[in-house]
DNA sequence: ATCGTGACCTGGA
DNA sequence: CTCCAGGCCACGA
């Protein structure tokens, strides 16, 4: 079994799940990923659609604009509070250097 | 099967 | 630089 049988959500956490620390990721790459690069909206809905208590780096997930897309009450705070723990920095625009923590991917070495 | 919705992306003015 | 509009895909009812 293989997450490739399980639906788009399935697949959105399990790639986000395996976003290391300190890297981020965009909704398009995680789309991409997942097999759907036009599906970044799903992304954000997979992702709006998370337990609070989900075992889901969803922190590690952000627009193109390497910003927080997160409205949610409290959660736009505790998304950037937590990368920032994780040493990502923030421009004054509120947006990280997605050349310099951009996640490449599940490693195709570990396929 | 159809309809509406969404933590998006891209292009144009 | 900012603002507007369209398109795309997946999921629930």
């Amino acid at each position: 079994m293989s997450i490739q049988n399980a639906s788009f959500r399935q697949r959105v956490m399990a790639l986000v799940a395996q976003i290391p620390a300190g890297q981020v990721a965009t909704y398009g790459q995680i789309a991409a990923l997942a097999g759907s690069p036009r599906a970044a909206r799903q992304v954000g809905g997979v992702l709006s659609a998370l337990p609070p208590d989900t075992a889901v780096p969803w922190q590690r997930v952000i627009n193109r604009q390497g910003s927080l897309s997160t409205w949610r009450k409290g959660c736009g705070e505790l998304q950037q509070a937590l990368l920032e723990a994780e040493g990502i920095v923030f421009d004054a625009s509120g947006a990280c250097d997605l050349s310099c923590y951009g996640w490449s991917g599940p490693l195709p070495a570990s396929e």
